[in-house]
DNA sequence: ATCTATTCATAAAT
DNA sequence: TATTTATGAATAGAT
């Protein structure tokens, strides 16, 4: 259509480019519209010049958006594959973490630990031997603080001794139960592996070894 | 065109409308890809329908997922605003949930405690004391059983011995070290409630309770 | 931008 | 649904 026939390839010509371009494009939208109207369809239309110019149509009482998300719901393609696909991807990431942090902290308040092996109960109880190692630490600065500060509390002498004195009825009742099994013998050497950490030597000082 | 001009409004007929919905579907989507290839531009065009079936035709070297991108980019129009926004808010909560437990995991380990009120660390501590109350009886489950079993270890009593000598130096070591500030005396009512948890009594049974 | 010769698209018939 | 055909529409090249 028009004086003579062409080929359907680039058109060298730049301003012929350029004018068929326009003409055309004023052609593609008006059968989009057309098409709209007289079949009662959305049609939705992109088009970028080779100058990087955005050129859009889309039939009315809808907008791009909506064609774009009801072409995704129909054609299952991920339009918005790669931020999109991050986006969700980190999101399982990081909630995966969470439940496993969800976890570590119920465990080391005690709970749930009957899903637990035993070596794994054993790992638990040396992390809260650790974290109250340190704790007693920072809480002894803070009683030598106020120590210093001249702030000792009248009760003080009172307290610790019943407290030492509850320790060591805890001890001596531990021992007790321990004792009831003191002269079975068994020869399984993996045993103290097993041990409750509770009830294994905790040197004092880093030099101080367990005998081995 | 056509054997007579048409309005362009509504088909009526149901069986002309989807007729010439094929035919002109066809001619919008071959002069896209003309327009594409005659003047070297990316188009897009999606179609659906009124029956909902997806048409969709996108120039060759690209695809309808880059040429939308590139639109959001370019037009400022935020294609798929709600869901991006969604899950972007999703992943910020779900990260600062992780914060707050990467924190209280570190503390219950005894790290990062310097920034923390003693109230706070005194809160802590009672919650590994918790903790530790529940492992030890989890333990002690165990412990049991593997007595129950006959499975009793030759060393334990040597050890058992050893490690509550180590308990009572540790006791009687705090003992001296806070019997050096026994004669100072003050009067704050609140300064018990400040006293590091490790230090307080600890009813072994629930119904023995602190004089009031 | 406008014109116009020509090709193309397609409505209606088959 | 596919093919045919008469006709209106689109547009290439000229102005």
């Amino acid at each position: 259509m028009g004086r003579g026939k062409i080929k359907i390839k680039r058109i060298e010509n730049s301003t012929n480019r350029q004018v068929t371009f326009s003409k055309r494009r004023a052609g593609l939208v008006k059968k989009a519209r057309e098409i709209g109207v007289l079949c009662e369809t959305e049609v939705g239309v992109v088009i970028f010049s080779s100058g990087g110019k955005l050129y859009d149509y889309c039939s009315p009482r809808t907008s791009l958006s909506r064609i774009l998300e009801k072409y995704q719901t129909n054609s299952g393609k991920i339009l918005w594959g790669e931020k999109h696909k991050n986006l969700s991807a980190e999101i399982d990431r990081v909630k995966k973490e969470n439940d496993n942090m969800q976890i570590q902290l119920r465990h080391l308040k005690g709970e749930d630990l009957n899903s637990l092996q035993h070596r794994e109960l054993i790992a638990i109880e040396e992390g809260l031997q650790n974290g109250q190692t340190n704790m007693r630490e920072k809480q002894m600065d803070y009683w030598r603080m106020h120590k210093t500060n001249g702030k000792m509390l009248e009760d003080e002498h009172k307290i610790l001794t019943f407290r030492m004195h509850q320790q060591a009825v805890d001890l001596s009742g531990r021992m007790r139960e321990l004792e009831i099994g003191y002269h079975q013998v068994q020869h399984d050497r993996d045993f103290i592996s097993q041990m409750p950490f509770t009830f294994r030597v905790q040197p004092n000082h880093p030099n101080l070894q367990e005998d081995e």
